[in-house]
DNA sequence: CAGTATACTAAACGCTTGTTCAGTGCGCGG
DNA sequence: CCGCGCACTGAACAAGCGTTTAGTATACTG
């Protein structure tokens, strides 16, 4: 069928449980989402289950810890550009961007990342606090590259900017519907990442006319 | 009809149910809350919640369209200052503001709507189609008025404006944390608003040097 | 005053849930 | 062959859930 590089029949049964889980997940939350749902939708008993992971609750634990490795992955490939590279192209160092990048369009992923920012997981407090240091070494590094105007509150800009980058992830539905096309598909992303560019270059408001 | 100067004896018992509800949701999710729970902090019996309410899920339609309520009210508040007051002022129209003026600091409200955007809730999806539309407008009348710079794309733009505010209310924990200030109160409200008016009005990035 | 509607409760019901139990089939070392 | 371990299952269990029922107390109506 497509892209995917894992098959399904190959799979071992602990492996094909962890993604049914993953989906079931992102999509509707571990709350709604019972151990007999996932074992209909792995192909095995709900027994089995219980068999490898002990309880739902290690199941999660053995999703979440999957999950956070596939963004780790992501992650790194943000690290790993070259600075030059992304300040000659648009917006540099965009999560949303590498969210597209590294996961195909039916993934999980994104959605469950949103499951795990909803309920202050640790993990997702992790995460951000990892992408927060990226993002503000790697406008520091641009700064004395001369690529930013200076900012009187770099934290705070920091801030700013990751933030309205996983607000794309984070919304991506409602954004969607609003614009008539999913923001993390590349079509999607190009006409979103043209709009923000501007906007990040140029800025958007015009200072209020001098009274007169 | 304000909502600050609700005091919890005076009361009446279907409202402290709601009230009891709309905290416990936003705190938990309602998928974690029982009836019970519910019922033990309004101090009523649970099958009292059944007889106001019919079922659980009559209850949590009833508190979505009170918080609905309650968020477009503070969403009116934006609609009704005027644009001229607004352009003199830093970033005009912007939803943490209000956010922060009409909600007080222990409110659950924040965390309640946070709850709707991220579990794909129709009342979500509604409130953001609302919001949207006045974001658009908005922008159309300050483009109007020639207070910004023409965009490209400005059904995109008004998106990207949206939902950069939207992620301060979304992420409003973990920005506190790396900021050290909780951006939804008027201190770090103002730190907040001063960065990200000068990114909008100036713009943050400059146009690469030419190769040489 | 009786009659009725309303706010409210204690107790129970039926269902779904996560989990356990007692196996079954099977590959493998001896 | 036996015996052990492992992946796996169908059936059942106990607990917790939303909900129902049958009722009490209180206030209003005529």
């Amino acid at each position: 069928m497509g892209l995917s590089f894992e098959r399904e029949d190959d799979l071992t049964a602990r492996a094909s449980i962890r993604n049914a889980a993953l989906a079931l997940f992102a999509q509707r939350g571990s709350d709604r989402v019972t151990v007999r749902d996932i074992a209909a939708d792995a192909g095995v008993s709900p027994a089995l289950i219980l068999h490898h992971f002990g309880s739902k609750d290690g199941l999660r634990a053995a999703v979440d810890e999957h999950a956070a490795q596939a963004f780790d992955a992501v992650f790194a490939s943000l690290e790993g550009t070259d600075l030059v590279d992304a300040l000659s192209g648009a917006n540099p160092g965009s999560i949303a961007e590498a969210f597209a990048r590294g996961f195909p369009p039916g993934s999980p992923l994104p959605a469950y990342l949103r499951r795990l920012f909803l309920t202050n997981d640790p993990a997702g407090s992790a995460l951000f606090g990892r992408w927060y240091a990226a993002t503000a070494d790697m406008l520091a590094a641009m700064d004395r590259l001369g690529a930013t105007t200076p900012s009187h509150d770099p934290v705070v800009r920091a801030a700013f900017f990751l933030v309205n980058d996983l607000a794309l992830v984070l919304l991506r539905n409602q954004v969607a519907t609003v614009i008539g096309a999913d923001p993390l598909t590349p079509a999607g992303l190009t006409r979103w990442g043209a709009e923000v560019t501007s906007v990040y270059a140029e800025g958007a408001f015009r200072a209020p006319p001098k009274e007169g």
